[in-house]
DNA sequence: GCGCTGGCACTACATTTGTAGTTGTTAATT
DNA sequence: AATTAACAACTACAAATGTAGTGCCAGCGC
């Protein structure tokens, strides 16, 4: 069983949400979503029905006798199985190539690029 | 129309395989692919219809009269474009989280951290 | 000339995803 | 008590994806 189910890109969105700040009703997720994605509710509660079914999300009832949906799983782990996933898929596996692409495509400041710096020094020592 | 047509899992498959070489008729690809992949040859041939449907794909004829295909995109037109929307969609879009992601989970070698180093300084005077 | 092989075009079909709608129940409101 | 608003559970349905199978034609080999 991989730590972190497979999550399509609407029940990221959710998940977000829900990382963000939990529990949550349903309907405090939509209307936490409703800014940025602009769903029904049903679209919400679909969505969360997944992922809940997929065992991402957790259930309980809060004071008023409502189910609240908490992540069941971190949010580093999926960041980690999606990265991966990406890592395999488009740059084979490599992480150089990887680090070489964003390191050159993005714009990045010079604050950052001293911390990236360090980081790597880091990496050297370990 | 974004320059680079959505490719799936599946599909990226057939497209590394012509991107590596080209023209490949469809049982080349699948010749090409049988060790990886062990598809039947009508799965990529259908895949090969779609990523023509798409634009991924261009066909001519080869001298015996046989469809060849050849990639219309760029390789790395196409990893921009996913590597793009892996960004926004895990990293919010931001570059530097997802490059201190992979720069602390990867196992980099020294020679690799000290590239990589020198293309950060780089970036800087530019 | 006839059947086999390769190639092309269609068709198939279950899953997953995106995006809801419908129905039934319950709890709060007037 | 009747109405209404929330919730929950089911159902819907098209597009994309993964993974083939079928049917038809033409040239090659005998």
């Amino acid at each position: 069983m991989p730590t972190a189910p497979d999550i399509s890109d609407s029940e990221w969105s959710i998940m977000e949400a829900l990382w963000e700040s939990s529990p949550q009703t349903a309907s405090e997720v939509t209307k936490t979503l409703r800014a940025s994605m602009n769903w029904a509710e049903n679209t919400v509660r679909t969505l969360l029905t997944r992922l809940v079914e997929k065992g991402a999300l957790k259930t309980s009832e809060n004071a008023s006798g409502t189910r609240t949906f908490i992540p069941a799983v971190k949010r580093e782990a999926c960041v980690r199985a999606e990265s991966q996933s990406f890592l395999d898929r488009i740059f084979g596996g490599a992480a150089k190539p990887l680090l070489v692409h964003f390191a050159q495509n993005s714009k990045l400041t010079a604050e950052e690029i001293k911390e990236l710096k360090k980081l790597l020094d880091q990496q050297l020592n370990s």
